[in-house]
DNA sequence: GTCCAGGGAATCA
DNA sequence: TGATTCCATGGA
């Protein structure tokens, strides 16, 4: 007991953080609804008040939308008291227009239109790599609000304390915190089946942190889709998914059951629609939306799911 | 009790 | 390559 009281107080954050605030002026294609409940990200939670805080790798932010005056106020404080503004217009993808992104788009057809209409405010988040890599292995054969759940827990039991407005926020936790957990430790935080996959990745990157650098430099799609297949628990989807979100890969689509289910309900029309192709899929998706796979895919993921 | 969830790995043809 | 089956867990 009194070496875990240890351990969190030499993981709590102590230096004094400041909060900052940073505008985003056009919310033409910024909502925050459309962005945190996309699927795309697991750390951010609706708030009373409309807004939504959420825990990234350099700290915390509130997103509150400010209808009268169309603009978006982002609040919060981040690590070593970096520039907010430097933070989240990465993290956001600001300097990406994607008014020009949705009218490629929208001339496609139809139904990425009305998808578009739909999730007009949707941005592709630039997560951190070693984060996304480890929520979307737990991503399988799971459902978002356990998931949620389990990346928490794993913050709260491994990650740095920060606080707050009075309120305790815990950082993903890096490799060498995370494998301070054992595989029995992971099974009992719920993980299940992906325990190991879990443990066996951290223990990968652990021992080879320059694998992190080698994934954020390469160049070659299908190269780094390979490299991203090496990792335990990493499959087609969970690797296209760590492209798109945490490399900001927009032409990789990954194809979950939901995905299939638009493209057959649009396209493919099979009466069965558990035995359409995924290759199929794949390349009708290269085919019709190009280097914008990505957008496409979660334009139609947010809309098919949510309608 | 049964089914399903942003799949992956093992096994078999 | 392509198809089947099992894998933990919790909520509906």
């Amino acid at each position: 007991m009194k070496r875990n009281d240890s351990l969190k107080v030499k993981n709590e954050l102590n230096n004094c953080l400041i909060e900052q605030t940073y505008i985003i002026k056009n919310t033409q294609s910024c909502e925050p609804k459309h962005i945190f409940e996309c699927g795309q990200c697991f750390r951010w939670n609706l708030q009373d008040d409309g807004s939504y805080i959420g825990v990234i790798n350099k700290g915390i932010l509130r997103v509150k939308k400010d209808e009268e005056n169309d603009r978006i106020i982002i609040t919060g404080v981040i690590v070593n008291n970096e520039d907010i503004k430097k933070v989240c217009d990465e993290y956001f993808d600001l300097s990406n227009d994607y008014e020009e992104i949705k009218s490629k788009l929208s001339s496609i057809d139809e139904y990425l239109k009305d998808s578009i209409t739909y999730g007009y405010g949707i941005r592709i988040l630039k997560q951190d790599l070693w984060e996304t890599i480890i929520s979307f292995i737990i991503s399988a054969n799971n459902n978002i609000p356990r998931i949620k759940g389990i990346i928490e827990r794993l913050s709260k039991n491994y990650g740095k304390k920060l606080i707050w407005n009075n309120e305790e926020y815990y950082l993903f936790p890096t490799p060498i915190e995370l494998s301070k957990a054992s595989v029995q430790d992971l099974r009992n935080l719920g993980l299940g089946f992906r325990d190991k996959r879990v443990y066996d990745t951290t223990q990968i990157i652990l021992n080879d942190v320059k694998k992190i650098n080698s994934f954020e430099e390469e160049k070659d799609v299908e190269k780094l889709r390979e490299s991203l297949l090496e990792l335990p628990g990493v499959g087609p989807k969970v690797a296209d998914c760590i492209m798109l979100f945490g490399l900001k890969r927009f032409e990789v689509f990954p194809i979950d059951v939901w995905v299939r289910r638009v493209m057959n309900d649009l396209y493919i029309k099979m009466e069965d629609e558990n035995k359409v192709n995924k290759k199929q899929i794949a390349k009708l998706a290269t085919d019709k939306y190009k280097n914008l796979a990505g957008l496409a895919q979660q334009y139609l993921f947010y809309w098919r799911r949510d309608a």
